[in-house]
DNA sequence: TATTGTTATACTCTATAACTATA
DNA sequence: TATAGTTATAGAGTATAACAATA
């Protein structure tokens, strides 16, 4: 009736934990935590973004995120700016978080090996399949999306790109 | 070089983050937290399983886990006991843990509302894509396991059944 | 000596809400 | 009034290690 071992949270959160654990291993030694490397990550894919874009693609919550900040810019890995209003309707209300040299640099060091433990978790998988998976947990997350617009909760992270 | 949408523990932590999400708005008028909920389905699986048992198949920390079943005894959700000798070797280090009446009652209860939440993740799966994203995580999860074993690290939640 | 489980401490993340400064 | 972000506080989980009881 009910199996744990077929029944999807649970394998979500196995898996996920699973990686999760091992790579903050790896962030170890550099000194930041697995939830501070989610925030670098989201700079990678694009710099300068704002204090909610950054909460809604990382699924961290805002007030975590504001003092997770506050450590970045300690470790001079970021920097928040004030956006200016030079080419268009600056709000002064915003904030944009930047990577410092330093913080790129750790950054673009780390991926090799992020994409090192990807490769490690989806060893023996074909290319096809792991097509297939990604694109089952892009459908999956979108499923869950849906929902909270029907219930109407101002749910984070509603906008990771549909593809 | 680094697409986050489509790096697999990105993918995970989304999907995973949103039904945990979901299912822990359900769980709340009930008065316990998806952790709990955690050990109680573990013990659906399998009533009377000890501690170190439970902390292996949830991936909840054995001292997260003590004091978790402390809060469920006094919610009157489970109860310890020592093994007795009878039938075997008993260890007397051991504790085990069991639902009371009310516990099981309640498990019985979410079992269905967890298994409807399933449905909604998986809305629009076919059958041959949910049986494929399960084989695949559960992969993936035996991937990283070899990898804790081949560092020798003693990762908790190493038995998920091979299948 | 090693293992099972408990306890203690400090730290991280979450949840909620109050607060500020803009809009 | 509403929104963007910060701050405060309490609760929940993690990490680490020390500890008691037993093997």
């Amino acid at each position: 009736m009910f199996d744990l071992a077929s029944y999807l949270p649970y394998l979500l959160n196995r898996a996920g934990t699973r990686i999760a654990d091992a790579f903050t291993e790896v962030l170890r030694p550099h000194g930041i935590t697995l939830t501070m490397w989610r925030v670098l990550a989201a700079l990678d894919h694009e710099d300068g973004q704002r204090m909610g874009q950054i909460a809604t693609l990382t699924s961290i919550e805002v007030s975590t995120l504001s003092r997770l900040v506050d450590a970045l810019e300690r470790k001079k890995l970021v920097e928040r700016r004030r956006p200016t209003a030079r080419g268009g309707g600056a709000d002064a209300r915003a904030v944009t978080v930047h990577f410092t040299a330093a913080g790129r640099r750790l950054t673009q060091q780390l991926i090799p090996t992020a994409l090192d433990y990807e490769t490690i978790a989806l060893d023996g998988f074909s290319a096809a399949e792991t097509r297939q998976i990604k694109a089952l947990l892009l459908r999956l997350f979108h499923n869950m999306d849906r929902l909270d617009a029907a219930e109407r909760t101002p749910a984070r992270g509603r906008t990771l790109a549909a593809e």
